[in-house]
DNA sequence: TTCATTCTTCGTATTTTACGAAGAATTGAT
DNA sequence: ATCAATTCTTCGTAAAATACGAAGAATGAA
């Protein structure tokens, strides 16, 4: 047997009890009748099958599961109040509002440089990013919780989701390494990478399989010491020294001055292919727009 | 004008709404005609002021205020769901549940002394924290949000909040410093306290004003270098070498491991009660009466 | 364009919520 | 112990909300 839902109403009325301590006090502050209030008390406490409120002297004090409940009633109330506030308060028409989704897999440097032109545009933008895996960013794309979600691969076409992915170019991968490995392998490189250990995305990460592809047609079989779904975790166990990692040629200073890296060879012919997926064929929103469009400031081979 | 309170009940068929895309959709979910939503939301988007959801080819999308209230609702709901969820498994009747309410005037380990015998006792007691300052604490007991309050004060009889007070012994106090300053003003105690940095608690701590009396008694004017609300942060500041600091000298050893504090001297008279609040002249929940007898295991003198 | 689908509006049925009246249970005072 | 006062319940009915059938309007897809 599924439980009905919960009413809200209901609970509006045992949190007011609760806290005045009395079904009278509460219909006074409430402008309503005891009774109404003592039926719907009796109702909530047998939807949940507990009982909520128990006499003591002349008040009314809740139970232990009483007291558990009100520990939501509370949030649910204030997050009531604040939805009401927050709704009247932002002039929601007036400023712009992008929600991004940003994949793991997609270097967070990447993300931001491919976000930076937002903020030059004419009206003032605000940005609200979210992290996650493509999938469940797909799906919150697909709700309009987001207005396009940046990532390292393109929607499946036959999916059940109606998405649309706009290629953003291609970027040139280069084997990156903390300083002591990086002089040790840029020498001779790439024949000498037969067991370096080095850090990989996880499979099905687009990356992988073209890497794996070039490690292969240079002959060398480097020791895979770890797997990452997540990019920013990647490099900072690069950074740690614990391997050879890849990240895009451009990210090199970037890479250089956060992550104290260094480049040890590039990888050619492996390519980076970053998408923004929206909703609709053609970009309505502004910024989405701007994104698409943007002449972004380091070398690029459009695709 | 004063807003009407949020109606849970559109809210929710809203956000069913938005999650399927479509009134029609949602209808058949809820098992309800499409009028009655598509009425419903009407009546939300009024009383919030703002639409909320726009057409979009064959589909319902949020607005970006809507997208702001589906943030709301998407918690409301969550909460909703985990508070049955929670009512339902909780067997609340079997695991006594003893909610503190813990001042933040109270030392943490006189505090962890007083609650340490509820683990003790027979039956499981699942312990719920929460620190704050008095009167806070003490509204939420009046709430019967909390079992006890733990505090070092006791709430006054004439109060409007009808809360009884038992006491739980009186503590001698030690001045306590991290060891170079313990060492310096160890010799001649107390004579050589006059300009010594010291650290008190605010004006209103019961302790504060008979450490003044001790210290004027003996002719000394020491620095006040801090006041503190918070016992932990002065202690917090007194282990970093900033003063001098009260604490029951039953904790020395406590400090000393914990802290690396040393004693420098006890403050002869000066006595800091300890005192458990509760809503019942007579004690009814057993864990707190636990609280009330224990034989605190350390020197303690009856008041 | 036409057709199909979806969302709205209107009037009415159903369900939920609210209240007056009366009864039961408890407290605090006499 | 008894009484008065207060509080919470239980009825039956009134008011309000929610829900639905029917019909009309808007929109996208063929």
């Amino acid at each position: 047997m599924k439980s009905a839902a919960l009413n809200y109403h209901h609970l509006r009325y045992f949190w007011v009890v609760a806290q005045e301590g009395s079904v009278t006090r509460a219909a006074k502050r409430l402008g309503v009748a005891v009774q109404t209030i003592s039926v719907q008390i009796a109702q909530l406490e047998q939807s949940l099958g507990k009982a909520l409120l128990a006499p003591q002297g002349r008040r009314l004090v809740p139970t232990e599961a009483g007291r558990l409940a009100l520990t939501y009633a509370d949030q649910i109330f204030q997050l009531g109040e604040h939805m009401g506030a927050a709704l009247r308060e932002t002039d929601s028409d007036r400023t712009l509002r992008l929600a991004v989704g940003i994949s793991d897999a997609l270097p967070k440097l990447i993300a931001f440089r491919l976000m930076e032109v937002v903020f030059h545009l004419p009206q003032q933008v605000r940005l609200v990013c979210r992290e996650g895996e493509f999938d469940t960013l797909l799906a919150e794309l697909a709700l309009h919780r987001l207005d396009v979600v940046l990532t390292d691969r393109a929607a499946q076409p036959g999916g059940n989701l109606r998405v649309f992915s706009h290629p953003l170019g291609e970027f040139e991968i280069t084997l990156f390494a903390a300083p002591a490995l990086a002089r040790r392998y840029r020498r001779d490189f790439p024949g000498n990478l037969s067991g370096a250990p080095m850090l990989l995305p996880t499979r099905g990460n687009a990356l992988r399989g073209q890497i794996e592809r070039w490690l292969e047609s240079h002959g060398v079989a480097p020791l895979i010491v770890g797997e990452f779904e997540d990019s920013a975790l990647l490099t900072t166990f690069g950074r740690a020294g614990l391997g050879l990692f890849p990240a895009p040629s451009v990210l090199s200073e970037d890479i250089a001055a956060q992550l104290g890296a260094e480049p040890v060879g590039v990888l050619a012919d492996v390519r980076e292919q970053y998408y923004a997926i929206s909703n609709e064929r053609r970009i309505r929103h502004p910024a989405v727009e701007a994104i698409r469009n943007a002449p972004v400031s380091w070398s690029r081979t459009e695709g």
